[in-house]
DNA sequence: GATAGAAGCTTTAAGCTTCAAATAAATTCA
DNA sequence: TGAATTTATTTGAAGCTTAAAGCTTCTATC
């Protein structure tokens, strides 16, 4: 987790001099490594906060939470491998998560009838019952840490994050592909 | 690590009625969760792109790429205390880092003259070296990463960013003072 | 100076996470 | 069919991370 510097640096700002450069070196992109540090910082500011109120409020780690809301997006359940995808974690991850949430009793998993290396997951009836009380109170600290921005911020960083997000799934693609 | 839905829902969006609702309920704040799911969803991603090109490239992890980038803004060093500040992490986590970074080599630490509770990090030569070289390509990498965002996008992101921070920073602190 | 509280750091336990290797089952295709 | 490949999952090792407890040292106050 790194951050941004505490007092940003004397804001040699956008300063993007690709082309004026005699030198043989890489061109000069500073605007966008402070604009990865700055969402980094916003993200693990949030993240910190929100485990904390779990930990405090439900007795509930972020991980488990996180898959819990994976699943009660789907009622009928998913294989491991689905929920490791839509979570963005190792399999070996997802493993272990759902091995504790069972043993806590809020996941049940059963073999795919189709396909016998396949595990299917899905939240019990308690799981379903805790992780909806859970939500609630999530969606509003998650309200509150947002609360001074406006509806028009709201949407507009909704949309140019989702411009950061084609961009850096185009730019791993390509990353892949070579 | 939770993300969005791949496909987002229905796009009900932006539909803040918390006036006109009868019930007792809370209000509805599915636009600023969204917003969290998709800045958790874009932090993911390239923290995760960033890890797998520093182990293959340089076989280092992130954290301890991380940890030096902070001291080398600092040549003369800083505390661990200091450290576990600016990367917003737990103390105990800083001290196994500086741990196996001094037995790397790339970092020295010694007691402060002044103060025999504290101890100072510094990077060594070969850490500083270590750290100009792989700084370098990272830049490049970010910058690929958001290479499809205009100069005009990522001035602007970095700026809603900005008020994003200050509302989620005033929260906390409401909430650490109740 | 003594004492109390705060501050800096380490340690421990528990849990999270990744990567790589292993197992088993399904699929492809010659 | 049968071999090779791919897919789904698990396991194990190493490392990261936190929270909580504890140790040492400093500072403020009497």
């Amino acid at each position: 987790m790194s951050v941004e510097p505490a007092d940003p640096l004397p804001a040699e700002t956008h300063h993007l001099d690709s082309e004026s450069r005699a030198d043989g070196g890489h061109a000069d992109h500073k605007a966008e490594l402070r604009l990865w540090l700055r969402l980094l910082t916003c993200t693990t500011m949030i993240e910190t906060e929100i485990r904390r109120r779990m930990r405090d409020r439900f007795d509930i780690t972020l991980p488990r939470f996180d898959l819990m809301a994976q699943l009660e997006r789907v009622p009928e359940g998913m294989t491991l491998g689905e929920l490791s995808r839509r979570m963005m974690v190792s399999n070996g991850n997802v493993t272990g998560l759902v091995d504790r949430l069972v043993a806590e009793g809020l996941l049940q998993r059963r073999q795919s009838d189709t396909d016998r290396r396949a595990h299917y997951v899905s939240l019990t009836d308690a799981g379903h019952r805790a992780f909806v009380a859970m939500a609630a109170e999530h969606e509003d600290w998650v309200a509150d840490l947002f609360a001074d921005l406006g509806p028009g911020e709201v949407e507009k960083l909704m949309a140019l994050l989702g411009a950061a997000k084609r961009s850096v799934g185009r730019s791993i693609q390509n990353a892949v592909e070579t």
